[in-house]
RNA sequence: AGCCCUGUGGUGUAGUGGUUAACAUGUUGGCCUUUGGAGCCAGCGACAGCGGUUCGAAUCCGCUCAGGGCUGCCA
């Protein structure tokens, strides 16, 4: 039963181990996923999921998705069917156990008043304002409301009377009895029921009281015969809550544990503020490929594999933490590596012409599709007199480390041969064509007389090339944590180059047969995908994330010290 | 200021009284290469501080310092 050998250790682990040695839930393990229906999720929550449906893999548990939905007015239809399509697309099951908070707005409703029976909890009167003032601050201790002795049989009746709709929103409150000095502010009488004549997505109307977070969650759990509810950091404060409600029931009890949520640089991941750039027309929406949202790594090329994979190596713990954007790219580049086919793509197209090659021949040269899996296979690649290579593959005045092409250098054309650059035409002070010889002994991209060559580049055949437009996508933000700023809107933290798109790309005709969300390698680029918004007239590509370039590096140190 | 939580290389984690303090990423150098990719080898780099317990402390205790959370009828 023990997960031991290649499997991830955490101290949540430790204490699912240690409950199973003591027997302390007849060794069942049994998590829960419980969004709250207001947003989309995004790359934190991956890890929450990783974690819970995780742990019931491991252990042979089970694992439940549930709608943590008792605010109707925050909450909509659309973010759940979003939220259903991510944990699915990540590729985790809960079999047919998809769950609602609404669906035990009765059940809660009983316990409510069971706990006014035992005078564990009273009616209100106080306004949000008084209650406020009431509760006391961080040093002082609160006062108790002037209704909280009332007798059971008027709170009985006020209660019944919320529920049945006779009062205004705000105008009472279902409180807990438990300690107005109390240390820990979540345990001043905390409200458990508060009026909201709104429509609730699920229930309708049926509703005019809704559950707050505190009182509903550990039921929630309860009902559901959770063993570990696992949460983040910020409800530490609320377990002994959590505890108070179940003990005071009397029901069956389940143990939170709280873990950090994850934080990654160049981005933010709080829902208020994905919510301000989407609603503000910053990114194009939830699915934009430059936010932290699943939907939107989905759009931009991620795999379900690089996102899992990613939430195992961060790891869990309890303290607060930023993770580096680049172990995300780290662990994109490691599945794609292995799993993409590679095509040729010319970014940002430089005309050539091999002046000796003959104008109407045209060759088929043969090409691996993925050296890191033989079993993919080898396609053909068309190549003639006229070819686009990349721009940043020439330099008419080369620095040193530059290996690619220059006047009179030879390198060699990826699977076809090695090619000399003759001379550069310019116009008006650009590059706009190269004319260059091959040597024909060269075919495939080996020399006989065993010459060697600095580099090999990518090239596309112009008559057979396709034309693309080609997105590419870059941080979002130019400070590692926009979100910590005292001073600044982080907003006016984001990166104004975060998009860049390219509408004269040229790629091999191959392409074509690939379908929206279609991932695979530009050789010497990176890793793309076909965008979802490609038609018949035009090709959209993304790009995921680049190959590391150490040349980029060069080049960038080079113009440090000038 | 009261209560709660947390401090291990640049970053993320492991380490549960005896380890040359581990792994990954990053970084530096080298090898290899028909992707300046991938891979391989090597180097650099950490126990917040001070006391205490102990033969022995990253680990246990105390204090200090630092960071985070909590004063919604949000979750």
């Amino acid at each position: 039963m023990n997960p031991t050998n290649n499997v991830t250790r955490d101290f949540i682990r430790d204490i699912i181990d240690e409950d199973l040695r003591t027997n302390k839930y007849d060794g069942r393990v049994h998590t829960r996923f419980p969004p709250e229906p207001n947003g989309y999720l995004h790359i934190g929550h991956a890890k929450s999921i990783c974690l819970n449906f995780g742990i019931a893999e491991e252990y042979k548990g089970l694992c439940n998705l549930r709608f943590d939905d008792t605010n109707p007015t925050k909450e909509e239809k659309e973010y759940t069917q979003s939220i259903i399509e991510d944990v699915r697309w990540l590729g985790f099951d809960w079999e047919d156990r998809l769950f609602f908070a609404s669906d035990y707005f009765g059940q809660m409703y009983e316990y409510a008043v069971q706990l006014v029976k035992d005078g564990k909890a009273y009616v209100d009167d106080l306004n949000a304002k008084e209650i406020n003032e009431y509760r006391g601050t961080l040093t002082k201790p609160g006062r108790n409301s002037p209704y909280r002795d009332r007798s059971v049989e008027e709170n009985l009746d006020l209660l019944e009377r919320m529920k049945a709709g006779e009062f205004a929103d705000g105008e009472k409150v279902l409180r807990a009895k438990i300690d107005m000095a109390h240390p820990n502010l979540n345990m001043r009488d905390p409200i458990i029921y508060r009026i909201l004549h709104a429509s609730h997505h699920r229930t309708g109307d049926k509703w005019c009281i809704y559950p707050m977070y505190d009182w509903a969650h550990g039921l929630e759990d309860s009902i559901e015969d959770i063993t570990h509810s696992i949460c983040t950091l910020e409800f530490e404060n609320h377990r002994p809550l959590y505890d108070w409600f179940l003990d005071n029931l009397g029901v069956y009890h389940p143990q939170q544990i709280e873990f950090a949520r994850l934080n990654l640089t160049y981005t933010v991941m709080s829902k208020r503020m994905l919510l301000e750039l989407v609603e503000g027309g910053y990114v194009s929406g939830w699915d934009d490929p430059r936010l932290p949202t699943i939907s939107g790594m989905r759009r931009r090329g991620y795999s379900p594999t690089a996102i899992r994979n990613f939430c195992k190596r961060i790891g869990v713990a309890k303290v607060n933490s930023i993770v580096d954007l680049e172990f995300l790219e780290h662990c994109i580049r490691d599945d794609l590596n292995k799993t993409s086919l590679r095509f040729m793509g010319v970014l940002r197209p430089l005309k050539i012409v091999i002046e000796n090659y003959p104008e109407d021949k045209v060759e088929e040269l043969e090409a691996i599709n993925n050296p890191e899996d033989p079993n993919a296979g080898t396609r053909k690649l068309p190549f003639s007199r006229v070819l686009y290579i990349e721009q940043g593959d020439f330099m008419e005045d080369p620095p040193k480390k530059f290996y690619r092409l220059a006047p009179g250098r030879e390198v060699r054309f990826r699977y076809s041969y090695f090619i000399t650059c003759k001379e550069s035409i310019k116009e008006g002070g650009d590059v706009v064509e190269l004319r260059c010889t091959y040597d024909p002994a060269t075919r495939g991209g080996y020399a006989p007389d065993g010459r060697k060559v600095k580099s090999t580049i990518h090239w596309v055949s112009a008559a057979h090339a396709i034309d693309a437009e080609v997105r590419l996508y870059d941080r979002l933000f130019t400070l590692e944590n926009p979100a910590g700023q005292k001073d600044t809107d982080f907003k006016e933290l984001l990166n104004p180059n975060s998009l860049e798109v390219l509408t004269s790309s040229k790629v091999e005709p191959a392409l074509r047969n690939l379908k929206p969300f279609d991932r695979f390698q530009f050789e010497r680029q990176g890793y793309f995908c076909i965008g979802p918004d490609t038609t018949e007239e035009n090709l959209v590509i993304n790009r995921t994330v680049g190959l590391r370039d150490i040349w980029a590096k060069i080049q960038k140190q080079q113009q440090m010290k000038k």
